[in-house]
DNA sequence: GCTTACTAATTTTTT
DNA sequence: ATTAGTAAGC
């Protein structure tokens, strides 16, 4: 990322990592022992200046590989650390197990110590999705509303609370409030009693549950500060409360700890981030050496003073001073266009002329405040065949067939997984619903089975119809034959043939709809994915903690994504969208987080404008259609901030332009007056089919009445109240007598519809 | 149990 | 405008 800055000087004895680092980087290298803060401001090497630390930590024996922590937030963050240490010690990098995100790690400790939260070793990691099914459950199951009272809401308190390092017992009367008046703590209680059932935990227990425990049990918080020479921390600006309780009992003990970060930088409080982690480092750690790395290497000066001058109206800042050597380039411009269609038009042609001067389309980014904003853009570039990508929206292992392939593999693995069992009971379809689901839950719950394991006992029963019987024993079949066959084959294989055996290709091949060769697509992608892992267990632990699929998006293209996701990156040439009061800052941060998210609204334009190298291009519109309205904007304050020194301005708007406006009606294209010497102005307001190819959607039926705890005894045990002879009543069948007992299976002669087989569990003693 | 019509919401996103 | 999720109808 970071071009070497100085010539190396091999006679002073300054080690090769070290070498082509300025000053304050090579400080923060040598810097081994105590507290370091390193403030390192947008593309001044941080990354650089961290891997050589690591390198320099083992290079000069002071700790092991294995003795240091190093944690980073994303999966690529942890990759190209990996990488680039790799550069410095060779194999030696393969022995750092305790480099990665803080909830890999977290998890990665977990496992160790799973018994003294509750959980076996073995628990599987529930995703969003999961979350979200199991807390509707549990709301409809005890009588609340999902309507008023949303999962969403329920798991975003969830999320919160756990972010705050907060467990049920620890909410106070305010959050309680928070959720079905006062039953916060309730909903929140009763989920972690699921998840503790299930043998399941959520992204937010991996580091909830291990900072219960360092609080609890101090002989493995020893063991931790012990095994910890040195831990240093990347992005430290984006750490929630949680993260950074869980830093502290680590770091406590030797206080080896060097942060990495940068407050004007944090974008992410809305997800729980706390700037004050960092502003109060030095609190925290009395006698910390801070280090400000200030020279950036990345963008011409005007870029910089731009960026700097827009940033210098916050306040509550660390202070930093970030200038450059690379020589003045243009200055940053601000165009003013008339609406939406106009700017991606713009953008567009101005594209085009970069890619004759001989820009690569891949250092051109288009960064957008909000994901639907990208539309105008998508639409525009199918136009005219420009090649783009737009990042973010799903991801690989969220698309719905995936998922669902997933399902399959997981009930393979451990058929007590009720979760996944109810994704694929009835994907495909097989005539299975609502209400089978619901008695295969009654009885579970009841019998204290799983799912699977109840349905079958179901199926030998006169409970359910006999299509669905025949139906469940015959999908139980193949999982059993799956399982076998997962015994002898490799987990690629194994998914190639559940996909081809359950039917799900033959469903996709019946679907003619434009998103289901995609989809066909991506299951082999996913086994192709697959064909690196020995076990299943392997694999399913990485699809849970490692979600992210950067699937070689090969040839030149166009970036397109929002701010949030352009974080740690670079581009020769960025434009920037959209820049309108109520777009960018938008309305939600204008309406209700006061100074505080205005603030954060205008790091998130320090951080967009800091991703260019060469060149940056602000657009605002002066009319755009936001959820099928239109209306007219003002740009943004963030435009008036910008240094008039560091920008030039120009507008397309002649005087006037709001007197067209009044006399538009919804229906008429506000352009087709200025346009009229534009060619290709009308649009096409396609199916935005490319969308549809990377989006998936899911259509399992969500009505999920109940999720029963994983079995410890799958046995049946026959019930002490009945006995034959006894008279029983049954929901459906009635009154009736008892003629035959075979453990908890009853035959049963009823008075109205004759001879059924039934479970013990769903009769009365009459 | 499945298909079709309506309604309500709609930042940013990692793990 | 779009879309996802739900309620009513076949």
């Amino acid at each position: 990322m970071t071009p070497a800055p100085l010539p190396p000087t091999p006679e002073n004895g300054i080690p090769p990592y070290a070498m082509g680092l300025n000053e304050p980087q090579q400080q923060a290298v040598l810097t081994t022992e105590g507290p370091v803060l390193m403030l390192a401001g947008a593309g001044t090497g941080k990354t650089a200046a961290l891997t050589a630390r690591l390198a320099h930590l083992v290079a000069t024996r002071r700790a092991w590989p294995s003795e240091i922590l190093c944690v980073t937030f994303t999966n690529k963050a942890a990759r190209e650390m990996r990488e680039r240490v790799g550069r410095h010690i060779g194999d030696a990098v393969e022995g750092m197990p305790w480099l990665g995100t803080f909830h890999s790690i977290g998890a990665r400790m977990l496992r160790r110590h799973a018994e003294l939260v509750g959980l076996q070793a073995n628990y599987t990691i529930i995703d969003t999705d999961d979350q979200l099914r199991l807390l509707k459950a549990l709301i409809t199951e005890h009588g609340l509303d999902e309507k008023r009272w949303p999962a969403r809401q329920l798991a975003g308190l969830i999320d919160r609370w756990k972010n705050r390092g907060l467990n049920p017992r620890d909410l106070d009367a305010v959050e309680n409030e928070a959720y079905a008046n006062g039953r916060g703590q309730q909903f929140y209680g009763l989920y972690q009693d699921r998840l503790k059932a299930l043998n399941a935990c959520d992204f937010g227990d991996l580091l909830l549950h291990m900072l219960n425990i360092f609080r609890t049990h101090n002989d493995v918080l020893a063991q931790y500060q012990q095994r910890f020479k040195y831990v240093m921390v990347d992005e430290y600006q984006d750490t929630n409360q949680v993260q950074y309780l869980w830093l502290r009992l680590i770091a406590q003990a030797r206080k080896n700890i060097c942060v990495v970060g940068d407050d004007d930088q944090s974008i992410y409080s809305w997800r729980g981030a706390e700037v004050a982690n960092i502003l109060k480092f030095e609190k925290d750690f009395p006698g910390a050496t801070v280090i400000k790395l200030e020279q950036n290497y990345r963008s011409t000066p005007h870029i910089l003073g731009a960026a700097s001058g827009l940033i210098n109206a916050n306040s509550e800042r660390l202070g930093k001073t970030l200038w450059t050597q690379i020589p003045a380039g243009e200055k940053v411009r601000v165009i003013g266009v008339w609406d939406g269609p106009e700017e991606a038009r713009r953008i567009g042609e101005e594209i085009e002329r970069l890619e004759r001067e001989g820009a690569g389309l891949d250092q051109i980014a288009i960064l957008v405040r909000a994901q639907y904003q990208t539309r105008e853009f998508e639409d525009r570039f199918i136009q005219i065949g420009l090649n783009y990508r737009i990042v973010g929206g799903f991801r690989f292992y969220e698309r719905a067939e995936i998922r669902d392939a997933l399902a399959y593999l997981r009930v393979i693995a451990s058929p007590a997984d009720d979760l996944a069992f109810e994704r694929i009971y009835n994907q495909p379809k097989r005539g299975l619903g609502a209400k089978t689901l619901e008695t295969m839950h009654r009885y579970a719950r009841a019998a204290g089975l799983p799912l699977a394991a109840a349905s079958l006992q179901l199926a030998d029963t006169d409970e359910l119809p006999a299509r669905a019987r025949a139906t469940i024993a015959a999908l139980m079949r193949q999982f059993l034959h799956w399982r076998e066959l997962a015994e002898t084959t490799s987990p690629a294989e194994l998914l190639r043939t559940v996909i081809v055996e359950s039917g799900y290709e033959a469903m996709l091949r019946g679907d003619k709809s434009a998103e289901s060769a995609g989809r066909a697509e991506n299951l082999s992608e996913l086994a192709r994915a697959m064909e690196e892992y020995d076990t299943l267990g392997d694999f399913l632990e990485h699809v849970a903690l490692v979600m992210d699929n950067d699937r070689g998006d090969t040839g030149e293209k166009v970036t397109i994504m929002t701010i949030h996701a352009a974080k740690g990156l670079e581009f020769d040439h960025v434009f920037l969208p959209g820049w309108e009061e109520g777009v960018f800052p938008s309305q939600r941060a204008l309406d209700e987080g006061g100074m505080a998210s205005l603030e954060e609204e205008r790091r998130l334009a320090y951080v967009a404008i800091t991703r260019a190298r060469r060149r940056c291009t602000i657009i605002h519109a002066a009319n755009r259609r936001i959820y099928g309205q239109w209306s007219s904007s003002i740009p943004s304050r963030f435009v008036s901030e910008l240094p008039a020194e560091h920008i030039t301005e120009e507008t397309t708007l002649t005087g006037g332009a709001s007197l067209w406006r009044a006399q538009l009606s919804e229906h008429d294209d506000p352009f087709a007056h200025v346009a009229a010497s534009q060619p290709a102005r009308t649009m096409t307001r396609g199916p935005g089919f490319q969308r549809a190819l990377t989006t998936g959607y899911d259509k399992t039926p969500h009505r999920v009445r109940e999720v029963t705890r994983s079995a410890a005894s799958f046995a049946a045990k026959p019930r002490s109240d009945i006995a034959v002879g006894q008279r029983v009543f049954h929901d459906k069948f009635g009154y009736g007598e008892v003629v035959d007992q075979e453990g908890n299976k009853l035959e049963i002669e009823f008075e109205q519809a004759g001879r059924k087989r039934v479970i013990d569990s769903f009769v009365s003693v009459a």
